[in-house]
Order: C-alpha cells, then structure tokens, then sequence
DNA sequence: TCAGCTCGAAGTGTATACACTTTTAGCGGA
DNA sequence: TCCGCTAAAAGTGTATACACTTCGAGCTGA
C-alpha cells in the first residue's frame, strides 16, 4: 500500500486499524501506548500520525494529541463532489481513448469485486470497490490522478464502510458494470450520467447519520 | 498560509524558499544545516521536510537524504489534466448558483492581480494567479476542493515561475477577466471553454524545457 | 596514470531524555 | 452535597545522543 520503510509499515497498520473500525472515529491514540504496541519509539509513531494527519484520517490538536478523525457529513459530501468533477474528466479522457486492454482490465477487476462480495469480508469488499475508481485512473495513465483518487478513497473509507450495507455494496458492484458496458459502448453521456448516479447513490447512502450521538470536539 | 506552530512556520519559510527558487529544483536540504540557520534541532526540520515530501515540494531518498523537487515535464502534464477536471466541474457548479458576491469577489480577485502584475513581484503574481481558481472552490463552498487546488498550484508553482514569462502572466490575468464575463453572464458552455484554453495556455507556456541539463538524478 | 580499497567525515535514522502542558483525582470549604 | 483549588500523573513537544549508512579524499599497487 504504501512503502516498506519502517514508518510505512506503521502507516499501513494504522490505516488498516482505522478503516476497518478496530479503532473508532472519534478515540485517542497515544502515543507511547502505540510505541509499545509496535515496539518501537515514540518518534517513528509520531511521524507515522503526522502523515495519518495529512491524509485526514487523524485529527491532530495541539498539546492534546491525536484522535481518529471523524469526519462530517458535510465534509464527506465535499469529498464526493470533488470525486464527481474528477472523475467526470476521468471518464471522457478514458472513451476518447479508449483501448481494448483497458475493457479487460476494468472486467478482470469487477470479477475480483464479484469475489469478495461473495466471501463477506467487508473490508476487502470496500477496498476494492473504490480501486475500481483509481484504476480508471490509471488506464488514463494518469498517476497523479490515481494517488488522489486513492486518498480521497481511505478519506472517506471510513465513512463508507460505516454505513454501507451488502446490499449497496452489490448495488455498487452492478453499477460498476454498467459503467464499463458504457465505456466499451464509448457512449459518453450514458457513462457519465451512470458514474455520477453511481457516486449519488454512494454518497446517498450514507445519509443516515454521522456520529448519532458524540460530537466531533 | 499554514498554521502557527513551529513546523508550520519552517514548512512555509522552505515553501517560500523553493517556489521562488532561491532553492534550485534538486539541491539538497542537508538537516542540520537548515536546523542551524532556523535555530532549531534536527526533529523540527525533519517534520518539516516529511510534510514538504507530502507536497511533493520536496523528494526524500532513504538514508540519502532531501531535495528539492524537480517534476518532470510529464508529472506537470498530469497536474494540469486534473486542475481541468476539477475545475470544470468547479465552474458548472458555480454557475448553476450563481450569486452577485461571488462576480464581485471573483471581480475584486483579479484587481489584485492587475496590481501585482504592475509591481513586477514574480513571486506574489504568482500567487495570486493561482489563488483565483481556489478562490472559485471557496465560492461555491467546497473547502476540500479548495485545499486540492492550492496543493496542486504549489506543486506546480515551482514551473511556473520557472518558465512564465510576463507577458503570460498579463495574458493569464486577461484570461481570467474573460472567464469572469462569461460565468457573470451564466454562459457555461464559453466559461468552461474559456477555462480549458486558459488552462492549455499556462501548461503550454512550461514546455520548453524542463531541467536544462540535470537530470532528475 | 588510474582502478580499486580503506578509512575518516558527513549525514541520516531511531531512541531517549527532559521541559512544559493538559488531564485527573483528591481535598477543603462553603 | 457540590464547587473550586491543588498537586500528581499522564501525555505531548523539542532537543540531544548514538548507531548505522553514505559520501569522498587519499593511499596502494599495478
């Protein structure tokens, strides 16, 4: 996911550990307390929650520490409205120049979404509906497009995985379908107006409500 | 432009230092020295740097230490293809809710410009020309995607004042203008037009060369 | 003269120490 | 009983120490 160097490594975990709800929005990571979980110093958690912290899956205050972040309903709608505009573009670019590697890698890919709704494991589920997304991004050949899908991704990761049920994540899976079938059909305005229903429909479903009762502090 | 802690203020200071190249693209930023000159131990400028790295301002090599950055030629290419997705969709959805501070505030934005223009201050000009399309992300809302769009600048910030010269910085700020004119005139069809051509025209201004004769390295 | 080696200097990576801030538990007075 | 004060505990912020790696100059042997 990331890199093989120490504070990497702790990255990972950590994003793992948040993503996949082991560590709730909202709870207190201390540091000497994850310093002896990792067995190593303090100084390598820290780096390892500042860059968390610029991701925006920690929230960093002052002489106070860091908490896992949990973010707004508003700011997750933000995060959608960006990812509608990018990959929007995304979309276009990928039809106007369309290959037919890139059909097959997209197929391969749904057939591995396909896979994991069928094992239950959630997190893996989520993981990959939202790789579908960079991986668009990387058909375009567009790596700097691809990180930032991927960073919007585990942003709201969190959230998704919060609130979404088998049944959206299935709902997802056939519009992912549709998607591709428009693509290969290089009929633009049905892939965009299938992709911007697709991200509607993510966002919508996470509606309900953010944190039910503790405030974000 | 960042925050008030220590870190905070070295980030800025070096941000400043590279993008108006009193720290030349691939020069090393050797710890201990910048700690001296900032009057602070290693730890601080090491924060500093890894956030720098996040940026992409700055390229970190294990165990070899920092540099400042030197994107290549293709890296700015896909920069720019993302700003036109975002900022596409940016300007649809200002125009669809179009109201009279936002024309002012757009107005008022580009009189800075013309006032920076005629200092002849590249590094403020600079700014201020990126801080237009932020300032559209602020208008319409979207905090997140105002933050996108001022990390992309700053990355690309760097060429820019590379390779702009005055007569398209005016040309940029009288593309701006027309821009301006057409979202006042609700006319979404010339404003994304005028967008698209305003943003070719900057990434076609960097082209010529990228570095010289170094090599990335 | 020059390739390759060695060793010292310079620099990075991690751990630890210590000062300062925030939190919390306990106490006293109304 | 409960509010406010106080002091200790917990935790963060920064500096420093030290091990390990990389870089570079000078030496050696051909």
């Amino acid at each position: 996911m990331e890199n093989a160097t120490p504070t990497g490594l702790i990255v990972d975990a950590l994003t793992r550990s948040i993503v996949e709800h082991r560590l709730l929005p909202g709870s207190k990571l201390v540091e000497q307390k994850l310093a002896d979980q990792f067995g190593v110093s303090r100084t390598l958690i820290r780096q390892a929650l500042f860059r968390l912290s610029q991701n925006r899956l920690v929230r960093m205050e002052p002489a106070r520490g860091a908490f896992v972040a949990a973010p707004s309903m508003e700011e997750a709608q933000q995060v959608f409205a960006v990812r509608r505009m990018l990959e929007a573009g995304m979309v276009r670019t990928l039809i106007a120049d369309l290959k037919p590697q890139h059909t097959k890698a997209l197929r391969d890919h749904i057939k591995l979404e396909g896979a994991a709704l069928g094992t239950g494991d959630i997190s893996s589920r989520t993981e990959l509906l939202g790789d579908f997304h960079v991986l668009m991004a990387k058909l375009i050949g567009n790596s700097v497009l691809a990180q930032m899908l991927g960073d919007l991704n585990s942003r709201c990761a969190l959230i998704t995985m919060m609130y979404q049920s088998d049944q959206e994540a299935a709902h997802s899976q056939e519009e992912h379908i549709a998607i591709v079938n428009a693509i290969q059909a290089r009929d633009e305005a049905l892939a965009l107006s299938l992709l911007d229903e697709h991200l509607c429909h993510v966002q919508a479903a996470l509606i309900p409500a953010p944190t039910p009762s503790s405030s974000p502090r």
